[in-house]
DNA sequence: CGTAACCTTGATTAAGATCAATTCTCGTGG
DNA sequence: CCACGAGAATTGATCTTAATCAAGGTTACG
């Protein structure tokens, strides 16, 4: 594929003109990672940000203790590790800035663009509708961590299990342009499943064989049939 | 106070040159609310973010169940609910949105201003470096969200107690330009910081006397002294 | 003073983490 | 094609944390 034609897949420079393309193009980075390569660690130094072209990239962080939990999984089209830019706008404390968190891509030939901030910046300023665009990025991404510790406070494992099934079966649907598919092909291995849910394996496995002994969904490895939508929707509220 | 220098205590324009402030001025309205009264609720149909001129407005939604949990606490010269302008932006759903939380007035005599969506979105579109503050302000509350997350997720009560006094206390140092204020006033009730804490009033009340029996605190009603601040700040980690 | 809101303390219970033991799955090499 | 081994997943037993339930104490304020 074109160079250009990939670097749009990204929706932040998905309204760019070619010129505006090339100019990401000669700074930034393409590089591919196998499956469970890390992309960056939380303690190295900030110097740019991410999109992915292809795969699969979480982003978690790790206790003291050891415990691991993704605070997202980016898709194909998603930026990630943009925060730092713009906070270092407020605080121009620009050399001892880290990455956030832990990026590892947890899908073979996962292809990511690295866009170092500098030019970036320069971009941001010309264009105003990247600006924007940025804006309704963050937006989303807030609208999702407030949901996020909204079910991690108030919901028990199941019921959030529950919501992250509905959710990814709402993706499948508008994917397929279908109303009532019902059967997800977890991306994920349930290791990271857990860890996203805020949980660990073992209770997981709980959780899902709770929903399995109600007869509400079926689950065959990382195939998870979903019986009765209405029942795992009446689980949520 | 004359109008526009009111205005302009928001971080969000802060930099507004007067005769936009008056723009913003001409569209907003201002208001002051007592203790306890509500700003917004979370079904009420959304038409304008707000910013705090003076007070302290909790941020808040409630379970089900009726558990309450604070997202966030907004001081003086902070904005809240701008989330949704942006995504009006990506969705054009401007029918049906409604606010994303409840907003409650925890101080007497809270003032806050309130700004119409319209003449924002064509404020923001003239003028690139509030769009510039609006990411740096959005990318500060994500890196809190993420912290926050982080900290309920893998941290028990004490230790999120702890680390809640060491950024108040860090927050009054800064105020008050001095580098071991050890009295934490709270300015919330032990309520709203349970909450705020993701846990419930008995458990925050067992929390204080755990450091306290540690001698690591000395807890007065609403005033709390930090004796050991090392061993508060060993408690994080 | 009296009452309501706020806070503390104790006893009990429930959810989920931890620990431990298997079982399942799948890729690799013989 | 099968056997083996490693990692992934399940299951059970136990323990810890914090929520719930219940009672009593404190404070603030009319």
């Amino acid at each position: 594929m074109d160079a250009l034609n990939e670097i749009s897949k990204i929706f932040l420079f998905s309204g760019l003109n070619s010129k505006e393309l090339q100019f990401i193009n000669d700074f930034s980075c393409i590089k591919t990672f196998k499956k469970g390569e890390i992309i960056f660690f939380d303690t190295e130094p900030y110097n740019g940000f991410y999109g992915v072209l292809d795969g699969l990239v979480k982003i978690y962080k790790i206790s003291n203790e050891g415990r691991e939990y993704i605070i997202h999984l980016e898709h194909t089209g998603s930026t990630f590790a943009e925060v730092p830019i713009f906070e270092k706008f407020e605080n121009a404390q620009t050399s001892e800035m880290v990455y956030p968190a832990n990026a590892m891509a947890i899908e073979e030939k996962t292809k990511v663009i690295k866009v170092p901030v500098r030019p970036f910046i320069e971009l941001i300023h010309s264009n105003s509708d990247i600006c924007m665009k940025m804006l309704a990025s963050f937006a989303k991404r807030l609208r999702f961590l407030n949901k996020h510790i909204e079910s991690i406070t108030l919901d028990d494992v199941t019921k959030r299990l529950a919501k992250y099934l509905l959710i990814e079966t709402e993706k499948i649907n508008l994917k397929n342009n279908c109303r009532n598919c019902s059967v997800i092909e977890l991306n994920i291995s349930k290791y990271d499943l857990a860890s996203h849910l805020g949980t660990i394996i073992e209770t997981l496995s709980r959780a899902l064989k709770k929903l399995q002994t109600e007869k509400i969904i079926e689950v065959n490895g990382k195939r998870i049939l979903i019986n009765k939508i209405e029942s795992l929707k009446s689980y949520t509220t």
